[in-house]
DNA sequence: CGAAGAAATTTCAAGCTTAAAATTGTTTGG
DNA sequence: CCAAACAATTTTAAGCTTGAAATTTCTTCG
């Protein structure tokens, strides 16, 4: 290291640790793929908001709301829909007032804990969501065609490689 | 298997050509890869508001507004900008007002057609963006550390066939 | 029992987003 | 020239979203 005395003033790079301080890891690939994925993600997301409004006049987050209780018979309690959804508890407030006004939910208190407020789909809402799920799984299709099917399996599998790649850097930087 | 005539009433099913007719491509394969997409898609894009927000007080879109006019010193068309953010005008509108009233932008009217609005960034527009830029490149990089090279490169490459068949379709629909 | 603490939900303030209508400015065909 | 068409942007109305503060209702422990 300090052996050859010739140069007194050694330029920065010939010490890899120093190196690998100074320059890290360029991000320029990740950030290509994230852009990437964004870009896939938010055209598929506008196209479906848009459908939704022309065929159906609502919104993806009624639809969302709504394919959550579609599999809960019984309903499910609101805390349960803010997780499962990834939103804040605020925002089912509002969601779940309309769909009730309008009919597609029913809502009631259980009565062992009143705290808890537990929402339906009512016959009327499973009914509106079937033919919007429909549709939806149509859209989909037709967006995702151009895919062979092995695409779609890597595809299928890389995203959860991705997943827990994410979800391991939150625990982390938890 | 089909030697055996015990049976004179043939199942729907024998019939290829009935059932593909009857009963389409099985959308399911679609649907979880969009929901996994999403939910990747969403996970980062949550986390990367939170720390704007904690870190520099700021917002996914005006970061977004400010790269892209980072690479265009001499500004950029206000409908450009909307284009490439894929947002619509109304919205430029108001990101502009306040990111010009807090002092990262500037804009002007075009003197040779007046309907022309052209914003820029501001020398202390710039050196804040590029300070939020670099910690949002650690971020990307942190969440997708768990990602081996190669798995990056085979998402990117199906990312970009993902991209191109959703492209088609819109171009299909349109 | 009764108060502190925890849990579920709602309210609030601020900001983002969109589509459609309105505004302002330019171009063009008669 | 000038009215109609077109273009860029802003305004408007409605809805979504969030984090933080407030509210209501249990639960627990002294």
């Amino acid at each position: 290291m300090t052996g050859d005395d010739t140069f007194d003033i050694a330029p920065d790079w010939v010490d890899g640790e120093t190196k690998a301080l100074e320059a890290p890891h360029d991000h320029r690939a990740e950030l290509r793929l994230w852009l990437r994925l964004l870009t896939c993600s938010t055209l598929v997301e506008s196209e479906v908001r848009r459908r939704l409004r022309e065929e159906f006049d609502s919104t993806l987050p009624r639809f969302d709301l709504m394919a959550q209780l579609e599999r809960a018979p019984d309903g499910m309690v609101l805390g349960e829909v803010s997780k499962r959804m990834m939103v804040s508890p605020g925002n089912i407030t509002v969601l779940v007032e309309r769909l009730t006004e309008s009919g597609h939910l029913s809502r009631s208190t259980l009565p062992t804990d009143r705290r808890v407020q537990i929402i339906a789909l009512t016959p009327f809402g499973r009914a509106e969501f079937e033919k919007m799920a429909a549709r939806h799984a149509d859209w989909i299709s037709d967006l995702f065609a151009g895919l062979a099917p092995d695409d779609g399996s890597v595809l299928m599998d890389e995203l959860a490689r991705l997943k827990r790649s994410i979800i391991a850097s939150l625990a982390r930087g938890a």
